[in-house]
DNA sequence: GTCTATAAATGGATAGAC
DNA sequence: GTCTATCCATTTATAGAC
């Protein structure tokens, strides 16, 4: 790993914590040995940085989108328990993956006052994972495992549960990693209801 | 309204955009057309200043919680209906009110980096709202108009749609007045859909 | 690719006049 | 209660040596 990316890994970082204008050039190059100047043999300069790593949303979203296809057509059974396994590891594979928690809380800070920035964050946190739930209950729906609520809905309502826990306990926290364990068990408990619910619905609904 | 009050509320407004390292105290007197040493008069420091916000979220938390303490003493029936129409005003009315939505902006900044900030958001976003959803949840429980589905989860399920709605269209808006609209049209269909559930479980399960 | 040295601007904070 | 003037630390950024 050469310089450059690892000023991207720190500047990431401490971004994430303390936003862009809490952070300076010295303390990414302090952390790395380096002086300053470095830093802008790589970079034009500190907003260009920032921009380098906002591409890297962009990349992510990309990777993710992929992802998601190639694993949604591979599935040949749409079966609840499957589901609810996919469910269950979303928070833990997703959310919780320490680069992407780093881009997400960086987004959060920067988007109160960086229109670009809340895009971003909108994309990654909202957009592509409510796609993403939609294909899931849109084609648990066609099986019939689920009632005849609206998939726009179960997709907002599931997203909702686990953002909920992601920003109560997993967001702004030092010690994230140990929060992570209380974080899946919440949700867990939670996603457990929620298909218990549309399970129930959809059976009464197939036996009319 | 003093000078002092009006630094606070420039402060506000512009940490809750650019946060607290973001914003100079240059920037704050320069709004008011004062020099900084004006501020150094009402405030020992910078961070002072800051301090001096946080307790206004202890305020808030502590009126809140009497209003609706005394509101929900009052309330002589819990239909549906009306529980419904508290509902739909509870992002017009809380999160969505200037103040409040500043003061949660702010936290969401700074949580990231102090604890402090942090143990406040979880107060003001979560323990609050989510303490008096389960109130009203228990007690439409207690009437009969809700399954027995634990009100806990309906606690966190409806506060997680609310606050996805808030996320999503208020939080790092410029223009949030328009933005609000926008919200209070989406949260609406969403509670529609909530409550139609919940009825339905709930009568279903009443049949029985 | 990184260093030293340095420039120029900005930011937090104080002393003393009014 | 606010202003002028000032101080000192920090920050972004550049030029030129190695």
């Amino acid at each position: 790993m050469n310089n450059k990316e690892n000023m991207q890994a720190v500047a990431l970082d401490l971004f994430s914590k303390r936003g862009y204008s809490g952070v300076s050039v010295r303390d990414i190059c302090g952390e790395l040995g380096l002086k300053e100047s470095a830093l802008y043999y790589h970079f034009k300069n500190k907003e260009e940085l920032l921009n380098s790593l906002y591409a890297k949303v962009d990349q992510l979203v990309e990777d993710m989108r992929n992802a998601f296809d190639n694993a949604f057509q591979m599935t040949t059974q749409v079966s609840t328990p499957a589901m609810q396994m996919v469910a269950k590891n979303f928070l833990r594979q997703y959310f919780c993956d320490a680069y992407v928690c780093k881009l997400i809380s960086m987004l959060n800070i920067e988007r109160m006052s960086d229109a670009l920035a809340d895009r971003m964050y909108l994309k990654l946190v909202y957009d592509m994972p409510l796609s993403q739930c939609l294909a899931v209950f849109s084609a648990m729906q066609k099986r019939k495992l689920v009632a005849d609520i609206s998939p726009d809905y179960l997709a907002k309502d599931y997203l909702s549960l686990i953002l909920h826990v992601f920003d109560r306990y997993v967001l702004g926290k030092e010690d994230k990693q140990t929060q992570i364990e209380a974080a899946c068990e919440e949700l867990d408990n939670l996603i457990e209801i929620f298909y218990e619910r549309i399970a129930r619905e959809g059976t009464k609904h197939a036996d009319l």
